[in-house]
DNA sequence: TGAATGACAGATTTCAATATCTGTCATTCA
DNA sequence: TGAATGACAGATATTGAAATCTGTCATTCA
């Protein structure tokens, strides 16, 4: 059944198989194992625990299934579009994973839930896309000169209402979309400079 | 046991009890017909199904917590710190039952779950309240001219983070308050009229 | 000699037998 | 005669014995 060595690559692709089949639930360290033709025992020469490979897992998962924010935060797109279209893009992964693959969102909604360390790294990381963002906008006038951290947070927490997943069953509710377009104009209102019209970063073309 | 007739009030005091004391997956009817000494069949005569009477409580119980946001949603304050003072008053509420008593908390999440219709209806209350005071804001200059409806809508999005049940697990973090206050402040930026500073309806005193 | 094994202890999960619960209704009670 | 009862059927929950799983480690293998 093994190819080649058991290395923690071929160990992780064995796991994540196994739990999109399986789901959390009934995914054991000897399904993995027995995937890749060797005893449960050789699965933790690579990996600690069983929580740790679920671990690295959820991990991988949502990095490649958040790549594309990380291209438009730092996009050249004037800031407030920029930010629309980051948390647009933020809401549209979520809500097509939910609607799309019901099971698959389900079973990483549940590796999510105990894996506080992974998810607090990528929520910071996601707070550090729109601190980017907001920053930006900030230097450019199109927004008031706010606390871009602080603001960052503020905005994150706005919007968990549209992409956390324990808010998962509003998602597919009439009226979703225009809700979460009123937020955002509130949201871009609220970062709108009050007195003058910010100055343009380059000429429109 | 019983001192006087069998009322749903009575029937409602008692679940309301057993509930506590047992919490929602434990309680029976059998264990309310048994605190009120009479047979759980008596208790079918004024409550169609045990789901009838958990929403009776739960109906109950929401009123009597939420009361006090009536009083500052058509209060005299003026629109802008009333809502802060609403939203805070909101939060408030739900975070000292969480902090307080957790378990009688759990309990009332755990029947608000599945209780769809009268969440519903609480929930639009809630909205009327919210949509009450930005109403007030635009007719008084305090707020942009929005659509007080859907801007309702949006405030309650917003801040779904910080009273939605399901993010109780948040609601005892380091920074909590301070987020609070940040995503209030950027609410309320959104709301500020742009251009002319607003006409105060009446002069301080 | 370093990687893989598989037997093992303690923890967790499964499963089916048993008990309890919900909702109904013919009967009793006052 | 209208309110209350309690036996009942089908649905749901509990329980504890048996099975499985996790994580370790002395041993085997190449």
């Amino acid at each position: 059944m093994n190819d080649s060595a058991l290395t923690p690559e071929r160990i992780l692709a064995a796991a994540e198989e196994v739990l999109r089949r399986y789901g959390p639930g009934k995914a054991t360290v000897v399904d993995v194992a027995q995937a890749l033709g060797v005893s449960h025992g050789s699965v933790y020469r690579h990996f600690a625990s069983k929580v740790a490979l679920r671990d690295a897992v959820l991990r991988g998962w949502l990095e490649r299934v958040m790549a594309p924010l990380d291209a438009i935060a730092t996009s050249r797109t004037a800031p407030p579009a920029r930010l629309r279209q980051w948390l647009t893009a933020l809401r549209d992964i979520k809500r097509n994973k939910v609607l799309g693959e019901p099971e698959l969102f389900a079973t990483y909604s549940a590796l999510a839930a105990d894996a506080r360390e992974v998810v607090g790294e990528h929520v910071e990381h996601l707070l550090g896309q729109i601190e980017t963002i907001v920053a930006a906008g900030v230097k450019s006038g199109d927004f008031r000169k706010v606390d871009a951290q602080a603001t960052a947070l503020a905005i994150f927490d706005a919007t968990s209402r549209f992409h956390y997943p324990g808010m998962a069953h509003l998602w597919n509710t009439p009226g979703e979309d225009a809700a979460f377009a009123q937020l955002l104009d509130l949201l871009l209102a609220g970062l709108t400079p009050t007195t003058a019209p910010p100055r343009r970063r380059k000429s429109a073309s």
